[in-house]
DNA sequence: ATTGTTCATCGCAAATGTACGATGATTATT
DNA sequence: AATAATCATCGTACATTTGCGATGAACAAT
């Protein structure tokens, strides 16, 4: 991938919502995260029951996760808690409500 | 990648999602998609001007867009329209809405 | 007929993503 | 001290993505 002085030219919040949808782009994740929502809070590897991936497979789908910043993990030995990080949660919700704020739903194009 | 008989556990309504979210998950196609739906309705390649990329490169971009059933494009020789396709987009927007529909705002976890 | 415009597609290169088993680190339990 | 449980990380294999230039297809205008 050659790389030229052009590919800075993208905004923060650009750059920020496709970050999101970047970790919500495989359906492992998004089962992750519907888990982590609904349980009120806090989870673990339970994951593994409920997905059908290898333990390394999850553990790396939890790494996207939290680079991305949508949650975070609290060692509590010898497990690990997993939770939504909240303020970037809902920086999620607000970008994405924010790129799907136009409403189409009546005949629309041209 | 080896797959075996369990890589069809996932949900519709999981695989959908996720598909939506892996084509924004590069920032020229969020750029793309701000611009055709702000655009109230079309356009077509002017976002050469917009995005710092090749011709053949925003091509792929858009080819990726309408796979995931985001756009539409409609051959108006010479050119070719793009417009937002207005029933994915209104899923998509109550998928993400759904996802994020939980509340994090106040502490959350644990 | 020739030329120009617009766009898609092909072929290539390099980077990233996905998945697995194996190994290691950490701590609790025996 | 030895064992078990939980999880991360490493190495490997293969697929997919990203980007570009070159080429080609479709049509409009000369």
């Amino acid at each position: 991938m050659k790389r030229t002085a052009q590919d800075i030219e993208y905004s923060q919040d650009t750059l920020t919502i496709s970050k999101f949808a970047k970790a919500l782009g495989h359906p492992a994740r998004i089962i992750i995260l519907k888990h982590l929502s609904n349980q009120s809070c806090c989870f673990t590897g339970d994951l593994l029951e409920v997905l059908p991936l290898a333990q390394s497979t999850v553990s790396q789908h939890l790494k996207e996760l939290k680079e991305a910043g949508l949650i975070e993990g609290e060692v509590n030995p010898p497990k690990v808690k997993y939770c939504i990080h909240s303020e970037n949660w809902q920086l999620a919700k607000g970008l994405f409500a924010d790129l799907f704020k136009e409403d189409f739903s009546k005949i629309s194009c041209c």
